[in-house]
DNA sequence: GACACCAGCAT
DNA sequence: CCCGTGCTGGTGTCA
């Protein structure tokens, strides 16, 4: 078993760049090496180069931290082929230790350096030395236009691509390797304490490849001991997905340029005109959180709606909503608010469209990151960028704010600007009420059950429940919110006082209670289990902790009780879905490779196929979805649909 | 420049 | 205080 961990050049790896510093350690010995990448480079090549990179190549353990991140460095520096993790045996020696902490504590921050003081009581090398270090090598580098192959952010004037392959879809931003700190002329390094400049880099590289191999050693103990047989099928929950995920990082998912230019202009013309207006209306000279704070509750003195956590007056879109109904009908107040309101929605998308033209390669894909052990309760995260938030058409003042809606109607569609690579379409396959599905299955709420085996709306259901209609009667568009609010509530463990302020009505909780016996008893087991044990199991045994827990004494443990109804069912959906997407990256390995998992947003899976594929494809990949929640005893449908232009536009698929 | 706060987007 | 989990970006403050 080795520990291997990469510290690369502090630039965009994007754009290319210049070496790698190699550690490995296996429990006795620490090496290290720094691996040119680039033709032009001037970092000076260690003899044992080749040794560090047999090494790892052979090794029958390799032990890393945040694994995909350290591959895509070495894949980068030839040690291993970019297609290398593309199979999953690949993955069978690869141990990630972020996988192991997040078993062991799920609400650990799980950075190296974090869970080390947590579980080693080691301090790091001096961090702030490193930190200052590589800053002045950095500006040192940018200021006297030195000529190595360190990638620029702006990528214009670097346009070089490494290794031959596709390396355009990764981005790294980290320190400096040794070889390129060493290689800075001492004559050009005057603030440098000379031999400081690599030693600060190696000691962390050092500190890093031994905290990791201890780290790895520790959780497979505790993990054996607290888990003992059940230990591979849990930590397999994350680790069957990382060539899969390999494949979706690597592929990234099409951006549609033309669409996003068209609705950024549009973005631009309705900001350019609503900017106007909002300041011409307020008088202000610019429009912040801070002005408008000073505007609306000094200056015109309105009421004010809640305060920030700091006890600023809020002015979130909530509080100017109210504040807009509440005004005169076209007075100053009313016209500005609503202005600003769009103005904002209008700011916020633009934002949004800006960073997809940014974050695109060069043959116009976007590839965002995923994380399987980025949350507390095993569903994944996305970033850079989070595909997981890309909005869908929608305004949302229809209903209550005819003033804003009118300005925001022609606003644009973010996911219009996402679907299927041309010569392609993509299959939307999202799990139907899945969350809802899972609180009536593991509160064990038979009428509940009942009721979605009947094909029927669950809102509906609660509504009529709760207002005890007649089959005959449909619940009005108020009783199906207060419903949707209970629902919620049941979901996110929200306290009873929460349910019946946002439903608006006193005493509902006691009548939701006598309707829904199991589903209070599960709510207060859980409570109570909690109480006891400081943490949850979710479907298939997996623990979730609860960060806030020990902290009950000082009250915060009202909040963790009713967390854990919610990462109970946010669990079960997030170990449901990732078994449904090996499943179903199994099937298309198998059966038709040139199909593709392109993205999951939780309870929703994209797939990219070419276009006019058979459709015996969309069954199949429907049945294993609905499979992967069987399994866990939880009968989900699925609704699969067609995109052949953009992701806004979908056909539901007819059997 | 680092950091905290506030906000807004998703499921 | 009491509705969970995430990510990103702008603003303002502080050193």
């Amino acid at each position: 078993m080795i520990c291997v961990d990469t510290e690369t050049t502090g630039l965009y790896l994007q754009h290319g760049c210049t070496a790698f510093s190699i550690g490995v350690y296996d429990g006795n010995t620490f090496t290290h090496s720094t691996v040119p990448v680039s033709p032009r480079s001037r970092a000076r090549t260690c003899s044992h180069t080749q040794e560090i990179k047999d090494r790892i190549r052979s090794a029958e353990t390799i032990v890393m931290h945040n694994a995909r991140f350290d591959i895509k460095a070495l894949c980068e520096a030839g040690v291993f082929s970019w297609d290398d993790p593309v199979d999953p045996a690949f993955w069978r020696r690869v141990i990630d230790t972020i996988h192991l902490a997040h078993l062991h504590n799920s609400t650990d921050r799980l950075s190296l350096d974090n869970l080390t003081a947590l579980y080693l009581e080691k301090e790091y090398p001096q961090e702030d030395e490193l930190v200052t270090t590589v800053n002045l090598c950095r500006a040192l580098v940018r200021k006297l236009e030195l000529d190595w192959d360190i990638a620029r952010e702006d990528g214009e004037h670097c346009s070089f691509r490494m290794c031959g392959s596709n390396t355009e879809w990764n981005r790294m931003d980290y320190w400096l390797p040794a070889a390129v700190l060493e290689s800075i002329p001492v004559s050009l390094r005057p603030n440098l304490p000379n031999a400081r400049l690599s030693r600060v880099l190696l000691e962390y590289l050092q500190a890093d490849v031994t905290n990791t191999f201890e780290l790895a050693q520790f959780f497979f103990h505790q993990i054996l001991v607290k888990h003992g047989d059940k230990s591979e099928e849990l930590l397999n929950i994350n680790r069957q997905l990382d060539h899969v995920l390999w494949k979706m990082e690597y592929k990234g998912v099409w951006l549609r340029s033309q669409e996003t230019r068209a609705a950024i202009e549009s973005c631009y013309h309705y900001i350019n005109h609503l900017k106007q207006e909002c300041l011409s209306l307020s008088g202000l000279d610019r429009l912040t959180d801070t002005t408008i704070r000073i505007l609306l509750f000094e200056n015109w003195s309105l009421p004010v709606v809640s305060q920030t956590k700091k006890g600023n007056y809020s002015v979130n879109a909530e509080t100017l909503l109210r504040l807009h109904r509440d005004a005169e009908p076209d007075s100053t107040a009313y016209r500005f608010l609503g202005s600003y309101l769009s103005l904002k929605k209008y700011e916020k998308k633009l934002q949004f469209l800006q960073s997809y033209l940014n974050n695109r390669t060069g043959k116009g894909h976007l590839h965002p990151s995923f994380h399987a052990s980025g949350t507390n309760t095993t569903r994944f995260s996305s970033s850079n960028p989070n595909i997981q938030q890309v909005t869908k058409a929608g305004n949302p003042y229809e209903d209550d704010a005819p003033y804003v809606a009118n300005y925001l109607r022609k606003s644009p569609s973010l996911r219009s600007c996402f679907g299927p690579a041309p010569g392609h379409w993509w299959l939307d396959c999202d799990y139907s009420q899945l969350q809802l599905r899972i609180f009536a299955y593991v509160a064990n709420e038979q009428g509940m059950i009942d009721a979605f085996n009947k094909g029927w709306d669950a809102h509906d259901y609660v509504a009529r429940c709760i207002f005890s209609l007649r089959d005959t009667e449909t619940p009005t568009k108020a009783q199906r919110r207060i419903a949707k609010n209970v629902n919620f509530g049941f979901i996110f463990g929200a306290s009873p006082k929460k349910i019946e302020q946002t439903a608006g009505i006193r005493g509902l909780w006691s009548t939701v209670t006598s309707l829904f016996p199991n589903a209070h008893a599960f709510i207060e087991e859980t409570k109570a289990y909690i109480q006891r044990h400081g943490l949850v199991y979710t479907v298939g045994g997996y623990p979730l902790a609860l960060k806030d827990y020990l902290n009950k004494h000082t009250g915060e443990y009202e909040k963790a009780a009713h967390a854990g109804v919610n990462y109970i069912v946010q669990g079960a959906e997030g170990v449901i879905v990732k078994r449904a997407m090996r499943l179903c990256d199994d099937y298309l390995t198998s059966e038709y490779p040139e199909g593709r998992i392109v993205l999951q947003c939780h309870d929703e899976l994209v797939f990219e196929f070419p276009a006019y594929f058979p459709k015996k494809h969309v069954w199949n990949i429907v049945n294993l979805m609905e499979q992967a929640a069987s399994e866990y005893g939880i009968h989900a449908p699925v609704d699969p649909e067609l995109c052949t232009q953009s992701w806004n536009k979908s056909v539901k698929v007819q059997r």
